[in-house]
DNA sequence: CGGTTGTTTGAACTGATTCAATCTGTGTGG
DNA sequence: CCACACAGATTGAATCAGTTCAAACAACCG
């Protein structure tokens, strides 16, 4: 059961942030946990296994992935640090893999349960985050099923600038994705995704530089996602 | 506020089938509502307005859905009796319409907030059902990003058999959708759908008369559309 | 009966996939 | 510091699944 004071802090912070009062998240990121650092493309937690644990991602990038019957995979969400995956009755009906080397607290479903007892404000503030992700999720679902190529990769592009908290103008986006994990999201081939930030680039809403994404024209880059930022709360 | 005896039964049985122990089930089932019947083809809640309303689906069928930019439409979840739509804080940020004329159960969210606070298990039941529908959300997310045509409307039509509670193999699906809105359901056009219906039939897959679909070989329909009924519950 | 909504079919087209090859950047061991 | 390996990015050509447009057909209903 590692845990530093810094990382605990770390957390605690977060959760304030997300806007859980002061005497929950300080109850909450006490919870008995472990730190746990999760390398990508080895799979953390297998789809299948029960769903008795709470997570935090304190550092880095994890996504839930499914394979449909051919096994072609999709990721069916992602969580950037201060998201959460919560724990349900039976299964797990996804995968978890880290999308770059990322950091999690890892606390066990039992030990929740008294903590949430005590601090009825954590079950709203829990069914706040489940809204959002819910919200975000409609919005994938928008993607894949309605817009083109070029739309659900810009769409997925200023989603991940905002839920990364980045400035991608100035400093531009530190992209974690490859474009085999972009395809993954936005159900396409890679082939096809490089296409796309070819285009885009050539339209001169991008500019890249390795993996760091400039937005050169937020306002034209908003209109052919149709992205409104609001659904991220 | 109309209420009838008979339709509060009704929710109240729906949630003890769903799980909820009864004194809870009763305060829930007990709360102040209207019973609103709903008609198809005209919107019933605007994309935009306040969430402030907790919704039960008493009998029919309700859609939430979105539009991308172009106006496309993508429909992004669906409430078949006994389901519900919960308030959250906020806008909406999808339109709910009706599938089939339904008639529904509409309560205010501050009617609904003493109830939970005396009876905490309800937040834990509204946590599983929201639960199931992110695990629907995400079949439909594999379903949109990877499954081909064949497969996607397969894979509805079986859900749909589970959901609805009825047995597809004798008494046939009362399939309650237009081709449009399996369209708009699986993101394609109605005539690809269509198409994939001609090719379902004609390889001895389901048999239709009229709107009715009779499954003819389950397990190879849940071959092709990779259906495994757990996510489900 | 006429109007409306939904289904079916055909033909042309196109966006995206598939397959295959090449290129680039990064890290590793000698 | 170079040679090599490896993962990821890029490009081309052929193919195909699904769209688009348009028209005909069927079912239902007042």
């Amino acid at each position: 059961m590692a845990r530093t004071a810094n990382q605990s802090i770390d957390l605690y912070q977060t959760l304030i942030d997300s806007g859980l009062p002061a005497r929950p998240a300080r109850a909450l990121a006490g919870i008995d946990h472990r730190v746990v650092d999760v390398e990508p493309k080895r799979p953390f937690r297998e789809m299948g296994t029960p769903r008795d644990e709470v997570m935090f991602v304190v550092s880095g990038l994890l996504c839930k992935y499914k394979t449909d019957g051919t096994g072609r995979r999709q990721i069916v969400g992602l969580r950037f640090p201060g998201e959460g995956i919560l724990p349900s009755k039976g299964l797990r009906d996804f995968g978890i893999q880290a999308i770059v080397p990322s950091r999690v607290m890892v606390g066990s479903a039992a030990d929740l349960e008294p903590i949430m007892k005590a601090h009825p404000e954590i079950a709203g503030f829990f069914f706040e985050l489940v809204q959002r992700e819910t919200r975000i999720n409609y919005e994938w679902l928008v993607s894949t099923g309605r817009r083109d190529s070029t739309a659900r990769v810009a769409h997925l592009l200023l989603e991940t600038a905002v839920r990364a908290n980045s400035d991608p103008v100035t400093d531009g986006l530190a992209n974690p994705f490859t474009q085999q994990q972009i395809a993954d999201i936005t159900g396409q081939t890679s082939v096809n995704v490089n296409r796309v930030f070819a285009d885009l680039e050539r339209q001169g809403l991008i500019r890249r530089e390795g993996r760091r994404v400039f937005f050169e024209d937020m306002a034209e880059l908003e209109r052919v996602a149709s992205f409104h930022s609001e659904y991220l709360q």
